[in-house]
DNA sequence: CATAAAACAGGACGGTTGTCCCGTTTTTAA
DNA sequence: TTAAAAACGGGACAACCGTCCTGTTTTATG
């Protein structure tokens, strides 16, 4: 059969589409079998490209995952005026989004963390960088906002941390409730805490 | 073989090592054939009492889940002075337990929504209770102290989703990091949120 | 152009999974 | 006491899963 070799491009596929299963159905839940189906690739080009479905979903994480939260968080938030709108305005895309799409299947991160952090060190330790990519570039904003006011009020981050925890959990229980109101009251509170902070 | 019959004893070590199995493993990593052994049953009186795995857990949800999160949430907040105070006693004891343990295996609610809000309807809607219960005890913790203090500062609906929020979040930062910090940084976040808006 | 390596096709394979079935024992009820 | 129902033992079963293997085609290298 006629084909043409294109094995970066063929990776890419691959990823995506374990991407999309792994963070919405689930990594366990998800088969290598459909995998190949969604894709439209053979059980040889994936055994080529990926000998386990470990180094399938390691790459899931440190690529996609990854990406995703730096598009969705941490480019937002740093070209924001202040750390509170940066957060206001990521809340509201993602609701907005989630409200077009008529599902919530949950932060990749978090859905990827809770199933894999226990299963294998590698998987944590991908995750965990991700983590403390995120916390601290919320840090770093946050900082700046203080040097900007000239106030010294409280630990950026700890903030930093509650803030990444209260989106996590709020982006659960939209979940768990298939809503986002979880996640409309959290971004409400924590630009309500912020504001209260920052300006004084 | 001589036996005597326990059906509700035998139904009870069933859901126990499926409540340990499902909320540190996982309810996909969890195999059935790993229960049996576990828990010292045959596969016969398991499909008596359950007739699939859904069933278990199912039960695993609405009788261990529910139960444990009132026991180290809703009663001890219920009996503290203040909410402060109990979310304070609350987040200690857990970190304790955690620091014991040697592990952080995750909040067996939020493990299993994460897993299987979207998987079945029946999981979603039990989840979802438990989270609705959760929620509504930490505002009426919340209102009590608003009415004691005199002030009608905040939402108090709006602040327990935060509270659940922050909680759930930090640990599944812990989970990822397999450290007790996200939950002391958050604890400490939380109660000084929560003084600062209830003693003024 | 020769040759090796990379890329891919297609399917087989053993192990695991959840479920189900049949037989036996214990308990309940009449 | 006896018949029916509940409780349980033990294992079989088909479907599924992830991995691996052999062979072919494309591409890089000299």
């Amino acid at each position: 059969m006629a084909r043409t070799n294109d094995p970066e491009g063929l990776r890419q596929r691959l990823v995506d589409a374990a991407y999309v299963a792994f963070t919405t159905r689930g990594y366990h839940s998800s088969a290598i079998h459909d995998l190949k189906r969604e894709a439209g690739v053979t059980g040889g080009a994936l055994a080529h490209h990926f000998p386990t479905k470990k180094a399938l979903g390691l790459a899931v994480i440190q690529d996609r995952v990854a990406e995703a939260v730096e598009t969705t968080w941490i480019a937002p938030v740093r070209v924001a005026t202040t750390t509170a709108d940066g957060i206001q305005a990521v809340f509201a895309t993602i609701v907005s989004e989630l409200e077009r799409k008529g599902a919530v299947s949950g932060c990749p991160l978090n859905n990827l963390a809770l199933e894999l952090s226990r299963e294998d060190e590698a998987f944590q330790a991908a995750i965990e960088a991700i983590f403390l990519r995120w916390r601290t570039a919320i840090a770093d904003k946050l900082r700046a906002d203080l040097r900007a006011a000239r106030i010294d009020d409280f630990d950026p981050d700890a903030m930093a941390t509650l803030v990444v925890a209260a989106y996590s959990g709020a982006m659960a229980m939209a979940k768990a409730s298939q809503s986002v109101v979880p996640l409309t009251v959290c971004a409400e509170q924590l630009t309500s805490i912020l504001q209260n902070r920052t300006s004084q």
